[in-house]
DNA sequence: ATTATCTATAGATCTATAGATAATGC
DNA sequence: ATTATCTATAGATCTATAGATAATGC
């Protein structure tokens, strides 16, 4: 029953992923440690070996999916042409819009993350807010400084916006246009 | 235990009240269908002479969340000086972001609502969406009519992704710089 | 000997239903 | 007689803990 201490570390590891993936898919109460657990490919009373409590699942989980994701983004435009109009059409596309489980966790879960009781993962959020941020502050070419960061934090205000409302309503044509203008307005020239 | 048919109407409605006020402030699976019943002033037994399911009563809730605060924004527009500045400093307040319960539905429960299987809750979402964008359309003075259209979608994108980034990150500056640029950016001349 | 994981369970939820009760409204 | 609301409860969750088990690692 026992197993390995690097066996143990990929095990938490799984644990964490899998985690990460279900709560952006079903929300941190759709879903319960027994099922992330076995997902994992563990039971669930095992848990409380790895973490402290569902709240530190939580926490380890979005700082996960989010530092990840950012990795992504920034591997995604470090080899594109044009970073900025890489990264926009990336992430207002129909496969992010249809894979929220694998996508960002400011849309999926940011609102039920806000409303938390829990000072440390609004402290995760938020250092991973100024990391995209800091991205795209990156690849803008506004003349001041001051002005890309502004224009930086109204892009991911955009973004994040616009993948939501994307996700929520029923019509196909209605979604595909947020996702259109919003690229469209945050890649206009200025 | 009996009460007058327009007693046990305002009961009714006064469960649909709290329940829209409770479901933002905790979500969906935040709040026991025993609590929204006490909330109204009632006990949860009596809930299903009213309602059908939880479900039911998360799409009523829903609807009249979303087109009250829809026309609180236009009775607030409608005595403006400028009716668009009007709205979107009125929609990226400290108050509208301190204050989720009685906020935009879209921030609170948009993803949530997302990932329901409930194709009829979505409608409602896309329904009111319509009725945000044709109300934001109709403050905007670009020349041609599709210019105008893909502004509003893309405004309403980056109104509605301010305020849930504002509401989750921790630092009050980071989240006012959210607020503050996203209006500018909106605002702004073109 | 230590410990990662397992089975089993306590105690607190939650949705939904059953049946009793008492006031309305024909 | 009808029915809005009540109390009580069934059955299915969920988080967290206790104690057993068996493989690791000194």
């Amino acid at each position: 029953m026992k197993v390995s201490r690097e066996q143990a570390e990929r095990n938490r590891r799984e644990v964490v992923h899998s985690a990460a993936r279900l709560f952006r898919e079903r929300g941190f109460d759709g879903i319960g440690l027994g099922e992330v657990m076995r997902a994992a490919g563990l039971t669930h009373g095992g848990f409380y070996k790895q973490f402290a409590s569902k709240e530190d699942l939580v926490r380890e989980a979005m700082s996960c999916a989010l530092e990840r994701g950012r990795m992504k983004w920034n591997e995604r435009v470090a080899g594109a042409d044009d970073p900025l109009a890489s990264f926009v059409h990336g992430y207002l596309s129909p496969e992010h819009r249809d894979h929220p489980a694998e996508g960002c966790s400011f849309v999926a879960l940011g609102a039920e993350a806000a409303r938390r009781d829990d000072e440390a993962l609004r402290q995760v959020f938020e250092t991973e807010a100024r990391g995209y941020l800091d991205l795209l502050e990156g690849l803008l070419d506004d003349a001041s400084s001051p002005a890309r960061r502004d224009r930086a934090l109204a892009s991911l205000s955009t973004l994040v916006g616009a993948l939501l409302m994307s996700r929520v309503v029923r019509d196909p044509e209605l979604s595909a246009d947020f996702l259109r203008a919003a690229a469209a307005f945050v890649l206009q020239p200025r």
